[in-house]
RNA sequence: GGAGAGGUGCCGGAGUGGUUGAACGGGGCGGCCUGCUAAGUCGUUGUAGGUUACGGCCUACCGAGGGUUCGAAUCCCUCCCUCUCCGCCA
């Protein structure tokens, strides 16, 4: 969510950010909203005032044992009216919340300008390209002749999108987990945090996944809870409501949860094998940062991705993405996109994006710089450290051999206990 | 799922209709004291919004939301959460 405040002073940059993420909110509605709800407001709270002298002087008058009918009698009119008027400005505040909540965040001024994802600009590429004398099978037809993913299974119990993993496939993603956890615990100085996997309204809100995406999310209508979509959610969730002191920042979060995706209106689209599937596992990093050095938190959030990625060795290119490309929330934001020798292309594994105070305003995550300072709002990020089933299929195409095995990268061997996957 | 207890400021904890934004204690912060530390002592200490001649002024907030009343932390209703016991259960 935005400043009002900062809405009311930058008309012209709302509502130029707006278009620029190709997203539509209409802010002159908003405003004239506000400025309604002010002058009620003001007005309002006159008339409190009013009552609230008054109501003393009753008080007074009755311990003087004097008569106080004909002031009583009119100050029911009073409260009369401010009932009516505190509701027109709950009706305002309603009208006003809705628009608000439904204003995508400001990109940040280094972020390419574009409608669509192809005027993403490529920041880098790392690792090269091995030109291997056979033609790599691709992932699901390896992994069903290996036997480690079975793809009817889960569609059998779950339906279309749903996989299972098998034997060394599900030990694969076990070591993949442990790896990445510790590589970001004793490494990278993040705390590892194991939240629920279901998660209530408020917090689906708090990182802006609601109101605008609740088709994309499984949704348990007895409870009211949703299936997390991203370990985001409870982990940046868990400081709601929360005011720092100015020395407990940066905080380092890191959490491997499964994530939930019902991929509405993504039919059609890279559908085969692991490519896109409704419940995949990620293991996620979510830092808590002091405002001044968020986009410094952001380059090293980024790079604690990449890492994944080198001492995987698998190669890499790194995206800024441009405005259309943006999500609702971020204000700038890194895709990692992994290469995938059997697929042939880039295959997105992590997004690592800064929120600035966007999220923070909504779960209301705030801190204060020393004791007698105000509250003010924390930056907030996040980044995919890394999305395991992309990765498993680089792994599966890029370490493949001629004889039809899989080299297990050298980091996952003591998880894995095995040295190929045949 | 059943029975009970409870949710008050940074923390503990008073307060059951009228100067209570909130006693008292602790903590924090500032000053004094002190060779240093401890102790002592005085003062101070919430958030949000509106308005402003930028010195303030006003409004709201005692789990959340409604209601009663001239007036609610205090009374009524609904919901949420925590704790204890019982039941069930990986």
């Amino acid at each position: 969510m935005l400043d009002i405040k900062y809405i009311r002073s930058n008309v012209d940059k709302v509502k130029q950010a707006v278009t620029m993420k190709n997203d539509h909110a209409d802010i002159d509605q908003l405003l004239s909203l506000d400025s309604k709800k002010r002058e009620v407001l003001t007005e309002v709270e006159e008339l409190k005032h009013k009552r609230n002298l008054v109501s003393e002087q009753i008080a007074e008058f009755k311990k003087a044992k004097q008569d106080a009918t004909e002031i009583i009698a009119e100050m029911r009119q009073v409260s009369d009216t401010i009932k009516r008027m505190d509701d027109e400005v709950r009706e305002l505040d309603q009208a006003i919340h809705e628009i608000m909540i439904r204003i995508p965040n400001i990109p940040h001024d280094s972020v390419p300008i574009g409608r669509d994802e192809s005027y993403n600009i490529e920041i880098r590429r790392w690792g090269d390209i091995e030109k291997k004398h056979f033609k790599p099978e691709l992932h699901f037809d390896i992994g069903e002749k290996l036997d480690i993913i079975d793809l009817k299974g889960g569609s059998k119990i779950a339906g279309s999108s749903f996989i299972s993993y098998k034997g060394l496939g599900a030990r694969l993603q076990r070591a993949l987990i442990s790896f990445m956890l510790e590589l970001h615990v004793e490494k990278h100085g993040y705390t590892e945090v194991y939240p629920p996997f279901l998660v209530n309204r408020d917090s689906m809100f708090g990182t802006g996944q609601l109101p605008k995406m609740e088709e994309d999310m499984y949704h348990i209508p007895g409870d009211d809870l949703f299936c997390i979509p991203t370990a985001e959610v409870p982990v940046t969730n868990l400081l709601s409501n929360t005011v720092l002191s100015g020395e407990q920042l940066p905080v380092y979060y890191t959490a491997y949860t499964p994530c939930f995706r019902r991929e509405a209106g993504a039919y059609g689209k890279d559908t085969r094998g692991l490519i896109r599937i409704h419940q995949f596992d990620k293991v996620e990093m979510v830092k808590f940062v002091h405002p001044a050095s968020s986009y410094d938190e952001l380059e090293s959030l980024l790079a604690n991705a990449e890492e994944v990625l080198q001492l995987l060795n698998l190669p890499y290119r790194v995206l800024s993405l441009c405005t259309g490309d943006l999500s609702f929330a971020a204000a700038k934001c890194y895709d990692i996109e992994v290469w995938a020798d059997g697929l042939g292309k880039y295959l997105e594994v992590s997004s690592c994006s800064n929120f600035e105070d966007f999220q923070a305003r909504r779960a209301n995550i705030r801190f204060k710089e020393n004791p007698h300072s105000k509250p003010e709002y924390v930056h907030t990020l996040n980044g995919s450290g890394l999305a395991l089933p992309r990765t498993v299929i680089a792994i599966m195409e890029n370490y493949q051999t001629d004889e039809g095995t899989i080299i297990v990268p050298d980091v996952l061997r003591k998880f894995m206990g095995v040295d190929v996957i045949k």
